[in-house]
DNA sequence: TCAAAAATATACCGATCGGTATTAAAAATT
DNA sequence: AATTTTTAATACCGATCGGTATATTTTTGA
């Protein structure tokens, strides 16, 4: 298990820091559920049991807080996933361990309403352009990172050396956005499961 | 060209039922591109040119209109596809006008902000119960609707007969959605393409 | 320990939110 | 064409929105 700082009584960092990333704590599932438009400054303090001065001291505006909490979802689910796959070797059991913990996020990431890149990328898109490119450079960075991994794969010799490494990683992504999607919408855990079964077969035979 | 009713003219129908159709025409991509919480009233008032009395007099709240604007936004989708399907003859044809379609909704529904199902999903839950119901409904039909389809491609000996339709419904779907998803997020028409390729590439295996 | 500085709370701002009662206009019926 | 009925516009409601100036409390450094 991942742990996350709370900061609340570490004693180097400044008070204003402290309080500063209680906020992003406690929002950041709020951003991640109800969105941009949706998350409320009363939603804010209810969560954090401050007020409005408090908020205002340590954050500009709202869209700073909103930006904040985005960078915290993507940097808990980043952690969550290098922790899983650095327990792996091989490229293959690193790719599939990344689909089985990114797959099943919602397990892993008590119950902050799905998968943060697609809900921003919902939310964003069309009404929030600094978030909107925010995601772009996270999704790009996911992109890579897993085509980077199948590329070692093939140096490796694990996987056929004629992988589009690009395509693989693209799909291998959509797989599960559409997976963590479908579930979202039925709540039926086995379409998921179904979903992320094809995901895995689909990289057994890379 | 699938062309949906601009009702305006039509003198069969009360003058009531007209602007309802109207307000929903007009608004439905509001709502598909901005969300419920992010559409205003000012928003739908603005987009139809009518005033609050006259939208207040045709539906009961905001809730009514952003109902109607989803269904109409499915049932333009259901007749895209419909349509294209409907030009083919055998399963894996009809298969793949489904995913050529649906993947590259944008270019057929005139910049409507993504596609509906998605939006919806992300936007409704954990905000919106009837909406979420409305969605999984419609997923649910749209999956039941594709595996129908791959049934009969196995009853007619097109695909293989060990062909799990469910999973393969569900995958494609997942897929398609992810396409979509990568390509909102990243303006990427190439990284849509290419899980689109694969998705046909699953087609082409059964 | 005590003053300076920083952080939080209070009280308030104009704007906008969804919604409604009432009035004016347009459509339907005779 | 006149009248009734329906539909749309106006003006307004309280609540909440994001945000701020000011006062009070709490940290912090000397």
């Amino acid at each position: 298990m991942v742990y996350f700082c709370v900061v609340k009584e570490d004693k180097n960092i400044s008070k204003a820091e402290r309080t500063r990333q209680f906020i992003i704590e406690k929002t950041a599932p709020i951003f991640n559920k109800k969105g941009y438009a949706g998350t409320s400054l009363s939603d804010i303090t209810e969560a954090t049991g401050l007020t409005k001065g408090s908020i205002y001291g340590n954050f500009a505006d709202k869209d700073e807080v909103a930006l904040a909490a985005f960078d915290y979802n993507i940097a808990r689910m980043r952690a969550v996933t290098s922790a899983e796959m650095a327990k792996h070797n091989t490229a293959r059991e690193q790719l599939l361990a990344y689909v089985e913990v990114y797959g099943n996020y919602m397990k892993y990431s008590f119950q902050t309403g799905g998968c943060p890149i697609m809900n921003t990328t919902v939310d964003a898109d069309d009404t929030h352009p600094v978030l909107k490119s925010k995601v772009c450079q996270v999704m790009m960075a996911w992109k890579d990172r897993v085509a980077g991994l199948i590329e070692k794969g093939i140096a490796n010799k694990e996987f056929k050396k004629d992988t589009d490494s690009e395509q693989t990683a693209l799909t291998l992504f959509a797989m599960i956005e559409g997976a963590i999607l479908i579930n979202q919408a039925t709540g039926r855990l086995d379409y998921r499961k179904k979903v992320l079964q094809s995901a895995e077969k689909l990289i057994k035979d890379l």
